[in-house]
DNA sequence: GCAAAGATTTGCT
DNA sequence: GCAAATCTTTGCC
């Protein structure tokens, strides 16, 4: 992955398409990036970044190409790669991915952080009446960002790693011609701009930048039944 | 030093 | 459609 230490909101187009990849082999989980979020500048009052760098947000701060990972309303995690270069503030947060191989390994995962602690409200005391959860189907495995993380193992742990080193069990590489993984990173992808979600706290024009970038119509989309309307497209 | 809210997800009302 | 789970960071006294 290259061009991470440029302009971020063009990083963000390029992002989307790109591989997600953990581990190698055949148990590698592999997904296709449909959706991302640009946070850029101690300026965006969206950001992190912007009260200044603090234990959390320090990798933000950092060099390009590696992953700002934080804890958020105590239960969750998100994936975000560090864009711009050195001491600039800048990541684009990964929304939502397209399981394209490791599934079981996906499912398993999440199936382990059930039994860890139950999820939402209500959890467990086995009531009697209420059925279990409906297994969600291949494309939604992922389909937001806490959930990105939780498919793919991603914790704390996985902060600062280099996400263009092919040597991190956790990286980001183009879709390749050799597999036949029937994804599509290459110029004929559309990708379309909107706002971004669940920064209501933020003022104009933070608020309504369309600084979101996403691949209209794809199932994997974030959100149960949020609406994602095509306001641009680029590409 | 303490209160409040958050780049989320889920199940129940 | 709403509230809960849960904990780190931020803002105010």
């Amino acid at each position: 992955m290259d061009a991470l230490a440029t302009d971020t909101l063009e990083a963000a187009r390029r992002l989307v398409g790109a591989r997600l990849v953990r581990g190698s082999g055949p148990n590698a989980r592999i997904g296709r990036i449909v959706e991302v979020e640009a946070y850029i500048g101690r300026t965006d009052m969206a950001s992190h970044a912007r009260s200044g760098p603090t234990r959390r947000n320090a990798t933000m701060f950092g060099p390009p190409g590696h992953a700002y990972v934080y804890l958020v309303y105590g239960m969750y995690h998100c994936l975000n790669v560090v864009t711009e270069p050195d001491n600039k503030p800048a990541a684009v947060l990964i929304r939502a991915v397209e399981p394209l191989a490791g599934i079981e390994e996906m499912r398993l995962a999440r199936s382990e952080r059930l039994a860890a602690r139950g999820t939402g409200r209500g959890r467990s005391e086995a009531t009697p009446g209420s059925a279990a959860a409906p297994r969600p189907s291949d494309a939604r495995l992922a389909s937001g960002p806490g959930l990105v993380c939780v498919v793919f193992s991603i914790t704390r742990a996985d902060d600062g790693v280099d996400l263009c080193d092919p040597a991190s069990d956790l990286r980001l590489e183009q879709a390749s011609e050799g597999d036949d993984l029937g994804d599509d990173a290459g110029e004929n992808l559309i990708v379309a701009t909107g706002p971004r979600i669940g920064i209501d706290y933020a003022p104009e024009p933070w608020l309504s930048n369309a600084w979101r970038f996403f691949v209209p119509g794809s199932p994997s989309l974030s959100g149960r039944n949020r609406a994602h309307p095509v306001i641009g497209r680029k590409r």
